[in-house]
DNA sequence: GTCACCGAGTGGAACGTTCCAACGAACGGG
DNA sequence: CCCGTTCGTTGGAACGTTCCACTCGGTGAC
């Protein structure tokens, strides 16, 4: 009896998978011909296929993705490490990887890094040893050095945070655009004494607060500009506004660094007892489903998300499939979406009021 | 010259990964000697440690998984297929998953079926060609038939579907009890007449739908109770409203399958100028984070999402390491949280009012 | 009738690890 | 002084595939 022989050995261990030879040797051909058959090679001969086929099927053979990938050195695995799986703007985009990878015959694997360079390490290294054909980092809060470290080993693309790097590629929006288009919209309504409540370290929050301050500039309101520390999540955008409240100066809108923190932001309004739009105007950015919910209701910078997404695979691809060498770096316009959330400043008229006029104990 | 010979050949192929063999020749020892310095060994002498260590510094020597779990037999790979990344429910599972998975030494690898059958179908493919150690299925909507299949092969858990199969273990709350106290908050309110918005084939769907028929019969309101079909996304919820105010009968309160579809029938109230909770109270279920805020407000039914997801992992785990060979099936206790979405309906008083004498043409 | 070719199928060497049996050196006990 | 142990190290056989070189008939051209 073969010392492969499987069933009733009583050691009670889970029965191991069936390999290609056992369905070679069920069905009397050499475990190439099994091998032919299973990526379905042209010059196999119908008797031998159907042979081979119905061995397969009867003792339930399911190939070894492990050891092809071994052999072939390369997996058809497109590794996604994603900053934040909380946040919608994300899960948006794996959409549009999936569906690529689909298509491209890739299968797309996920991670998460917690919004942490230390998990995102370990989050990228468990791909690495993967050996992914390609990884996509969506919102990398890492250091550009440990990323292109990645790079060197394995085709990359960054997603949602701006990279001049030759090392890698990457998709994003225009932050700075966008930052200024929201500014522009607050301006158009009225507003003069706007804050931003930033991202903090997260991905694009850089660009997103200096399109803010240019715009404030542009616009000859850089002296009337407030900037606070917050961050891509619901959490940062209710602290931010906590501390902007806390000693505001007339403020009468506030542009949130991302939608997640946006409603955050809807939050903390609700807590001071403020009203939107009527005594504070609220700009968000990535356009994430929630934004358009009659209860949210929020003015926002629109990002293609799942495009992006989409795009990412496509770059991917073709460094690996097509070898190109050279980096990609693309960037999308972002486009603003009037909502309910946004509207005249309180005190209306042409007149501008002076400083701190606005009573609120504290 | 060894034809493994490395860099400048001109070819411009991305150049492949150093293997254990290429540290063995640098640092001037066997493989198995760089195999064991690698895995920490006891037994091996600090200089050779050293060296090993230091050749595999020096060429950037990263440990190829694929082989490793081809020749161990086990990867150290748990696959998660998870039914819905957008909803926020399952991100928080997976923080769970995801936090047990590192404490064992494991590394927690996710995918998606996009709610339909065929997606998670092929998901588990890639998982199960993978050769993962475990696999965790999130919310699936797949037929119990394929699951047991799975199960067949693999450790399996189910997570947020109830199941009585032998073949696999689950984790859920008890759907039904959940649903049971939802309704008996808005009757002890005052509502009577009480419409349950469902989550369609969604995991789970079914007890809470048998547990709200059931409550209502043991307030003796069986006939007033209306059930329609939804989805647990958020235009499920907003479809689900829809249709049911084309033909309401003076209902006062839902009760929606999740928060998702609550948010959604929240939109679809304010489109139909509904207030909430004056007009009609919300009873949504799983108290994800987006509950809690202040603009939404609701009142749900809490799970212990994270937890659930740690669970999991230890479920697996004492399948797999400990070798655990009947199947367990947990059940945790669903809670009430009252927030603003609920209050007394609309015409308040003891006094119960004849049925259909609302005006509504159909 | 020979030869080149083609189609169908096969054996064996890789792929990069781990693990096991085995080895020599050092060492302590009898 | 020899023998059994222990310690540090090593070669080689796996693991389950793919791919290459090869064989073996049959067939068509000359």
């Amino acid at each position: 009896m073969s010392p492969r022989a499987a069933g009733g050995d009583g050691r009670g261990s889970r029965r191991r998978h069936p390999t290609i030879v056992d369905v070679a040797e069920r069905a009397g051909v050499s475990k190439s011909l099994v091998s032919l058959v299973l990526r379905d090679a042209p010059n196999v001969s119908d008797e031998k296929r159907a042979a081979v086929t119905k061995a397969a099927e009867e003792i339930g053979y399911r190939p070894n993705a492990v050891a092809r990938s071994l052999v072939r050195r390369r997996s058809n695995l497109i590794g996604v490490m994603v900053s934040d799986l909380h946040n919608p703007y994300f899960t948006e985009v794996i959409d549009g990887i999936q569906e690529a990878a689909r298509g491209s015959g890739y299968h797309a694997l996920f991670n998460t890094g917690g919004r942490a360079a230390a998990g995102e390490d370990e989050a990228l290294d468990t791909l690495l040893q993967l050996r992914t054909d390609g990884i996509v980092m969506a919102g990398p809060v890492l250091s550009p050095r440990r990323i292109a470290a990645v790079a060197a080993s394995v085709p990359v693309v960054v997603v949602a945070r701006h990279s001049r790097s030759p090392a890698h590629d990457s998709i994003t929006n225009d932050d700075r655009m966008g930052a200024r288009i929201a500014v522009d919209h607050l301006v158009s309504l009225g507003h003069r004494r706007i804050a931003h409540v930033d991202g903090g370290k997260g991905a694009g929050a850089a660009q997103r607060r200096a399109g803010f301050l240019d715009a404030m500039d542009r616009h000859g309101l850089r002296s009337s500009a407030r900037i606070v520390t917050g961050a891509f999540t619901e959490e940062g955008g209710r602290d931010g506004v906590t501390t902007l409240l806390g000693d505001r100066r007339g403020i009468t809108a506030v542009f949130v660094g991302n939608d997640l923190a946006a409603v955050g932001a809807l939050d903390a309004f609700d807590d001071h007892g403020l009203s939107v739009p009527a005594d504070m105007s609220l700009v968000g950015y990535d356009n994430i489903a929630l934004a358009g919910l009659g209860h949210i209701d929020l003015t926002t910078i629109d990002q293609p998300r799942r495009d992006m997404g989409v795009t990412a695979v496509r770059l991917l691809l073709e460094r690996h499939d097509e070898d190109r060498r050279s980096a990609r770096h693309l960037v999308v316009p972002p486009s603003l979406v009037v909502r309910g959330s946004t509207g005249p400043p309180p005190r209306p008229g042409p007149l501008d009021l002076p400083l701190g006029r606005v009573a609120v104990a504290r």
